[in-house]
DNA sequence: CGTGTAAGGAATTCTGACACG
DNA sequence: CGTGTAAGGAATTCTGACACG
Protein backbone atom coordinates (compact mmCIF):
# COMPACT_ATOMS: atom_id res chain seq x y z
CA UNK A 1 0.00 0.00 0.00
CA UNK A 2 1.08 3.78 -0.58
CA UNK A 3 -0.60 5.35 1.96
CA UNK A 4 3.02 6.49 3.31
CA UNK A 5 3.91 8.19 -0.21
CA UNK A 6 0.59 9.94 0.16
CA UNK A 7 0.62 11.44 4.01
CA UNK A 8 1.62 14.83 4.17
CA UNK A 9 4.20 14.80 7.24
CA UNK A 10 7.72 16.33 5.70
CA UNK A 11 8.65 19.96 6.50
CA UNK A 12 9.97 22.28 4.30
CA UNK A 13 12.83 21.99 5.55
CA UNK A 14 13.52 18.14 4.88
CA UNK A 15 11.68 18.91 1.37
CA UNK A 16 14.66 20.96 0.78
CA UNK A 17 17.18 18.78 1.23
CA UNK A 18 15.35 16.01 -0.26
CA UNK A 19 15.01 17.81 -3.29
CA UNK A 20 17.86 20.14 -3.35
CA UNK A 21 15.35 22.97 -3.95
CA UNK A 22 15.55 25.91 -1.65
CA UNK A 23 12.98 26.59 1.03
CA UNK A 24 11.73 29.84 -1.25
CA UNK A 25 11.90 27.82 -4.28
CA UNK A 26 9.69 25.50 -2.84
CA UNK A 27 7.02 27.79 -1.51
CA UNK A 28 7.49 29.62 -5.04
CA UNK A 29 6.16 26.66 -6.80
CA UNK A 30 3.03 26.56 -4.39
CA UNK A 31 2.44 30.11 -4.83
CA UNK A 32 1.72 29.21 -8.87
CA UNK A 33 -0.11 26.83 -7.66
CA UNK A 34 2.19 23.74 -8.76
CA UNK A 35 2.29 22.18 -5.57
CA UNK A 36 -0.59 21.91 -2.63
CA UNK A 37 1.13 20.92 0.97
CA UNK A 38 -0.93 20.28 3.71
CA UNK A 39 -0.65 23.05 6.88
CA UNK A 40 -0.11 21.98 10.30
CA UNK A 41 -0.76 24.74 12.49
CA UNK A 42 0.59 27.05 10.09
CA UNK A 43 3.61 24.88 8.85
CA UNK A 44 3.64 23.20 5.69
CA UNK A 45 3.63 19.57 5.27
CA UNK A 46 4.70 17.82 2.43
CA UNK A 47 4.11 13.75 1.17
CA UNK A 48 6.78 11.54 -0.79
CA UNK A 49 4.73 12.27 -3.91
CA UNK A 50 5.03 16.30 -3.27
CA UNK A 51 9.02 15.13 -2.84
CA UNK A 52 9.08 13.38 -6.03
CA UNK A 53 6.97 15.60 -8.29
CA UNK A 54 9.26 18.44 -7.22
CA UNK A 55 12.02 17.03 -8.49
CA UNK A 56 9.97 16.82 -11.82
CA UNK A 57 9.46 20.42 -11.34
CA UNK A 58 13.15 21.22 -10.63
CA UNK A 59 13.98 19.11 -13.65
CA UNK A 60 11.38 20.61 -15.75
CA UNK A 61 12.71 24.20 -15.03
CA UNK A 62 16.25 23.25 -15.83
CA UNK A 63 14.78 22.70 -18.91
CA UNK A 64 13.99 26.25 -19.18
CA UNK A 65 10.38 24.89 -18.87
CA UNK A 66 8.24 28.15 -17.01
CA UNK A 67 5.73 27.41 -14.02
CA UNK A 68 3.15 28.41 -15.91
CA UNK A 69 3.91 25.83 -18.85
CA UNK A 70 4.28 22.85 -16.18
CA UNK A 71 0.88 23.78 -14.42
CA UNK A 72 -0.67 24.04 -18.06
CA UNK A 73 1.17 20.13 -18.82
CA UNK A 74 -0.30 19.51 -15.39
CA UNK A 75 -3.66 20.23 -15.15
CA UNK A 76 -4.13 18.34 -18.92
CA UNK A 77 -2.59 15.58 -17.48
CA UNK A 78 -5.45 15.61 -14.34
CA UNK A 79 -7.79 16.09 -17.10
CA UNK A 80 -6.87 13.10 -19.53
CA UNK A 81 -6.87 10.74 -16.50
CA UNK A 82 -10.17 11.89 -15.15
CA UNK A 83 -11.43 11.13 -18.83
CA UNK A 84 -10.14 7.86 -18.52
CA UNK A 85 -12.10 7.70 -14.67
CA UNK A 86 -8.58 6.79 -13.67
CA UNK A 87 -8.38 9.07 -10.93
CA UNK A 88 -5.59 7.97 -9.22
CA UNK A 89 -3.16 8.77 -6.26
CA UNK A 90 -0.81 9.79 -8.75
CA UNK A 91 -3.01 13.02 -8.91
CA UNK A 92 -5.28 12.98 -6.26
CA UNK A 93 -1.55 13.73 -3.96
CA UNK A 94 -1.48 16.60 -5.72
CA UNK A 95 -4.67 18.20 -4.59
CA UNK B 1 9.07 -0.70 -2.80
CA UNK B 2 8.96 0.67 1.43
CA UNK B 3 12.10 3.13 0.63
CA UNK B 4 9.22 5.40 2.05
CA UNK B 5 8.46 4.00 5.22
CA UNK B 6 12.13 3.33 6.04
CA UNK B 7 13.07 7.34 5.66
CA UNK B 8 13.78 8.74 8.87
CA UNK B 9 11.96 12.25 7.81
CA UNK B 10 9.20 13.19 10.45
CA UNK B 11 10.05 15.44 13.05
CA UNK B 12 9.09 14.44 16.38
CA UNK B 13 5.73 16.87 16.58
CA UNK B 14 4.05 14.76 13.55
CA UNK B 15 5.10 11.42 15.48
CA UNK B 16 3.37 13.10 18.33
CA UNK B 17 0.26 13.49 16.19
CA UNK B 18 0.29 10.53 14.54
CA UNK B 19 0.81 8.13 17.44
CA UNK B 20 -1.12 9.82 20.39
CA UNK B 21 2.42 9.68 22.58
CA UNK B 22 3.59 12.87 24.00
CA UNK B 23 7.29 14.15 22.77
CA UNK B 24 8.15 13.71 26.17
CA UNK B 25 7.17 9.80 26.11
CA UNK B 26 8.69 9.22 23.11
CA UNK B 27 12.16 11.04 23.81
CA UNK B 28 11.55 8.36 26.65
CA UNK B 29 11.38 5.47 24.53
CA UNK B 30 14.53 6.68 22.60
CA UNK B 31 16.48 7.06 25.72
CA UNK B 32 15.34 3.20 26.88
CA UNK B 33 17.06 2.27 23.73
CA UNK B 34 13.50 1.06 21.91
CA UNK B 35 13.31 3.77 18.98
CA UNK B 36 16.16 5.11 17.36
CA UNK B 37 15.24 8.36 14.89
CA UNK B 38 17.86 10.31 12.80
CA UNK B 39 19.49 13.26 13.63
CA UNK B 40 19.25 16.22 11.30
CA UNK B 41 20.82 18.98 12.67
CA UNK B 42 20.23 18.33 16.27
CA UNK B 43 16.28 17.75 15.42
CA UNK B 44 14.86 13.58 15.77
CA UNK B 45 13.71 12.03 12.61
CA UNK B 46 11.65 9.48 12.52
CA UNK B 47 10.23 7.15 9.34
CA UNK B 48 6.56 5.63 9.26
CA UNK B 49 8.58 2.22 10.42
CA UNK B 50 9.50 3.93 13.72
CA UNK B 51 5.54 5.43 14.21
CA UNK B 52 3.78 2.00 13.59
CA UNK B 53 6.66 0.65 16.23
CA UNK B 54 6.06 3.35 18.86
CA UNK B 55 1.84 2.30 18.54
CA UNK B 56 3.13 -1.05 19.20
CA UNK B 57 4.78 -0.18 22.25
CA UNK B 58 2.06 2.37 23.40
CA UNK B 59 -0.33 -0.62 23.21
CA UNK B 60 2.56 -2.74 25.44
CA UNK B 61 2.64 0.50 27.98
CA UNK B 62 -1.23 0.21 28.31
CA UNK B 63 -1.32 -3.92 28.92
CA UNK B 64 1.20 -2.26 31.61
CA UNK B 65 4.62 -4.18 30.04
CA UNK B 66 7.59 -2.48 31.08
CA UNK B 67 10.03 -0.79 28.64
CA UNK B 68 12.85 -2.80 29.92
CA UNK B 69 10.65 -5.89 28.67
CA UNK B 70 9.42 -4.70 25.36
CA UNK B 71 13.00 -3.88 24.79
CA UNK B 72 13.84 -7.82 25.94
CA UNK B 73 10.95 -9.57 23.58
CA UNK B 74 12.73 -6.80 21.07
CA UNK B 75 15.87 -7.87 21.44
CA UNK B 76 14.71 -11.35 21.18
CA UNK B 77 13.10 -10.85 18.28
CA UNK B 78 15.96 -9.81 16.49
CA UNK B 79 18.13 -12.58 17.30
CA UNK B 80 15.79 -15.13 15.89
CA UNK B 81 15.04 -13.21 12.60
CA UNK B 82 18.64 -13.20 12.45
CA UNK B 83 19.36 -16.47 13.38
CA UNK B 84 16.80 -17.33 10.77
CA UNK B 85 19.03 -15.18 8.07
CA UNK B 86 15.97 -12.78 8.00
CA UNK B 87 17.93 -9.72 8.77
CA UNK B 88 14.52 -7.37 6.99
CA UNK B 89 13.34 -4.07 6.87
CA UNK B 90 11.00 -5.02 9.42
CA UNK B 91 14.18 -4.79 12.19
CA UNK B 92 16.30 -2.98 10.25
CA UNK B 93 14.10 0.29 10.41
CA UNK B 94 14.51 0.26 14.31
CA UNK B 95 18.22 -0.01 14.33
C1' DC C 1 9.52 3.67 36.60
C1' DG C 2 7.25 6.68 33.47
C1' DT C 3 5.66 11.11 32.51
C1' DG C 4 4.44 16.11 33.27
C1' DT C 5 6.17 20.68 33.45
C1' DA C 6 8.79 25.18 33.64
C1' DA C 7 13.28 27.12 31.81
C1' DG C 8 16.42 29.04 28.56
C1' DG C 9 18.49 28.58 24.29
C1' DA C 10 18.95 27.26 19.51
C1' DA C 11 17.08 26.28 15.11
C1' DT C 12 12.90 26.38 11.98
C1' DT C 13 9.29 28.37 9.58
C1' DC C 14 6.27 32.11 8.18
C1' DT C 15 5.02 36.36 5.66
C1' DG C 16 5.67 40.55 3.01
C1' DA C 17 9.09 43.19 0.82
C1' DC C 18 13.01 44.80 -1.86
C1' DA C 19 16.44 43.45 -5.36
C1' DC C 20 17.79 41.94 -9.93
C1' DG C 21 16.67 41.06 -14.33
C1' DC D 1 9.70 35.49 -14.16
C1' DG D 2 12.16 33.13 -10.67
C1' DT D 3 14.95 33.35 -6.79
C1' DG D 4 18.01 35.42 -3.12
C1' DT D 5 18.13 37.88 1.10
C1' DA D 6 17.40 40.61 5.48
C1' DA D 7 13.61 41.37 9.02
C1' DG D 8 10.75 40.41 12.85
C1' DG D 9 7.75 37.31 14.89
C1' DA D 10 5.80 32.89 16.05
C1' DA D 11 6.14 28.09 16.82
C1' DT D 12 9.27 23.92 17.40
C1' DT D 13 12.69 21.30 19.42
C1' DC D 14 16.46 20.39 22.59
C1' DT D 15 18.55 19.34 27.12
C1' DG D 16 18.83 18.83 32.08
C1' DA D 17 16.19 19.15 36.12
C1' DC D 18 12.60 18.85 39.61
C1' DA D 19 8.22 16.60 40.85
C1' DC D 20 5.42 12.60 41.93
C1' DG D 21 5.11 8.11 42.95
Amino acid sequence: MDSYKHKKVISIGIVSELTGLSPRQIRYYEERQLIFPDRSKGTRKYSFADVEWLVEIANKREEGVQTKEIRYEMMKEIRETMRKGQINAHFRSRM
